[in-house]
DNA sequence: GCCAACGTTGGC
DNA sequence: GCCAACGTTGGC
């Protein structure tokens, strides 16, 4: 089974690269999404050592930050169970979760970040879900093509 | 802060 | 099952 690439969504500032770096491990558990799509990609789809782009949204710039990996396959969403957190699902129960999540693990953090408007400039990259319009999806499906570019862009002395 | 696009909800 | 209303996302 060959690896597959994601592009996950954090908003810039509440969730940055940076505060992934100071977690335990630079490892954590990528909750709150409440979207069946990018659930069913989380559930079905990604799987342990899978490559991802961690992508900063809202923003000031919007842009790609940084590389991570999967280190736990789809498990229950717990903050999707407890009326204290902020994305609690009443629907959800304990016995059929309705939502999912995984961990993720930070890989390492581009040198430079890859500006989204320097992706919708990029001619390799015009295919991304990214880039269409009103893409809403936090977590989405990337091409080895497109990762490898990205990462090269990331990598580039400033 | 604005607004367009999209997903979800709920009345019928 | 339709569809209007509403809430959310996310770029600008």
């Amino acid at each position: 089974m060959p690896k597959k690439h994601w592009l996950v969504k954090s908003e810039a500032n509440c969730f940055p690269i940076g505060a992934l770096a100071k977690c335990k491990n630079q490892t954590t558990h990528w909750d709150g999404v409440r979207n069946y799509q990018a659930r069913n990609y989380m559930r079905d789809e990604m799987k342990l050592g899978d490559k991802v782009i961690f992508y900063h949204s809202n923003g000031e710039q919007p842009c790609a930050a940084g590389i991570c990996e999967v280190v736990k396959e789809g498990y229950p969403d717990f903050t999707a169970l407890d009326p204290e957190e902020m994305h609690y699902d009443p629907k959800s129960k304990e016995d059929s979760p309705t939502w999912i999540m995984v961990d993720i693990k930070l890989v390492k953090k581009f040198k430079r970040e890859v500006t989204l408007a320097e992706i919708k400039e990029n001619g390799k990259l015009q295919k991304m879900k990214l880039v269409q319009k009103a893409n809403r999806l936090s977590v989405m499906p990337v091409t080895k093509e497109e990762f490898d570019e990205i990462v090269r862009l990331g990598n580039l002395s400033k």
